[in-house]
DNA sequence: TCATTAAATAATATGTTGAGTATTCATTCT
DNA sequence: AGAATGAATACTCAACATATTATTTAATGA
């Protein structure tokens, strides 16, 4: 395994048990048979472990949700339910694993900004190619596909905050966002 | 005036001038020509001040968007976007007022979260009323009102959330309320 | 030259103290 | 008795010292 692969495993594993603030650079490179300063040579700096670790989880979650909007089995409306839901749904195990993951996304939500901001636009990107996929069908109506992608994206952002997440469980929020995205969706019906 | 709206007066032009923290007792007391210890007779704590300011902000809230939702010149939908605007509008007005209420409102959701939910269950209630009233001229089909009343309100929350007012320029907010909103109403409609 | 480290430095977290403030209470005033 | 206060107490916050940890640098070994 490559040596910055190895790294990130073994933050990753820290983080996961100790959180983020409690897990030291000197503990990363112990695991890794090195010493701290030896790191450097392959992130810049520590949130940059972490920034990493979140981009490809959230990496694998937008391949997952991709991988529904390209299921063209489903109607465009049924696969928006499932693609929300399954974001919904992987962030609340995220954080109910009871892992201390919890400051690893707060440090991130802060002060990674722009990760979080690149994701949602893939997440948009991806709403807007199921709109454009349901208006071929006839299945929507005409719409405008940004402002709509957008339009949904936001709406069910508070499904996503981790303040929200922490407080109810599973069902209710996934309850709560099905009615959100039931009423939009009926919205983008053709007539 | 009454003593205690006197305290409930004093203590909100400091709190807007210089903020809930940095506002002692002892100033409000003299600003009303009496000790601190006084204002004990009348409030049990220093937060139960700030939150008798917030209780009565929101309840004027309220009203503006009660008066809209009985101004029934105006169709369901039409109401519906008046009454978040009126919302979004109101919150950010009050933030970017420049004066110091900021970390009176982190207070208030912080520590008095059943204010905010009260509040959030009349919106509620003022929804589920303009969708009965839509129902019941025919502008909107048979919806099940809570669950509706519900969707509208938790997809349009995160216009109000602080953090969100922070960053965002008010027509920006608002052009996306919109949006979520016109789509919502969309989805409401009779077909 | 590249990978690595120990040691130096910078930044951050932790702990401690003192000052300031919220809250309580015994007492006074009316 | 009800209204109010000063003094006592408890709590919170800012400033400072200390310890940990992140990051840099100069030096070493492959």
């Amino acid at each position: 395994m490559q040596v910055r692969a190895r790294i990130q495993a073994a933050a990753e594993a820290r983080f996961k048990r100790y959180g983020f603030t409690k897990t030291t650079l000197a503990e990363i490179g112990a695991d890794c048979g090195m010493s701290a300063a030896n790191i450097y040579r392959y992130f810049d700096c520590k949130g940059d472990i972490a920034a990493a670790s979140a981009k490809q989880w959230l990496a694998n979650l937008r391949q997952d949700m991709a991988a529904i909007v390209a299921d063209s089995d489903f109607g465009a409306g049924e696969r928006l339910h499932r693609m929300i839901r399954l974001k919904v749904k992987s962030l609340h195990g995220l954080i109910e694993s009871d892992l201390h993951f919890e400051d690893l996304i707060e440090y991130v939500c802060r002060e990674r900004e722009a990760l979080i901001e690149a994701h949602r636009a893939s997440e948009r990107a991806l709403v807007a190619q199921l709109i454009v996929d349901g208006m071929g069908r006839g299945e929507f109506r005409p719409l405008n596909v940004d402002t709509t992608a957008a339009a949904v994206i936001v709406a069910t952002q508070i499904f996503s905050q981790h303040g929200q997440v922490r407080v109810a469980p599973l069902q209710e929020l996934l309850a709560e966002t099905d009615n959100v995205v039931a009423l939009m969706v009926e919205g983008m019906l053709a007539r």
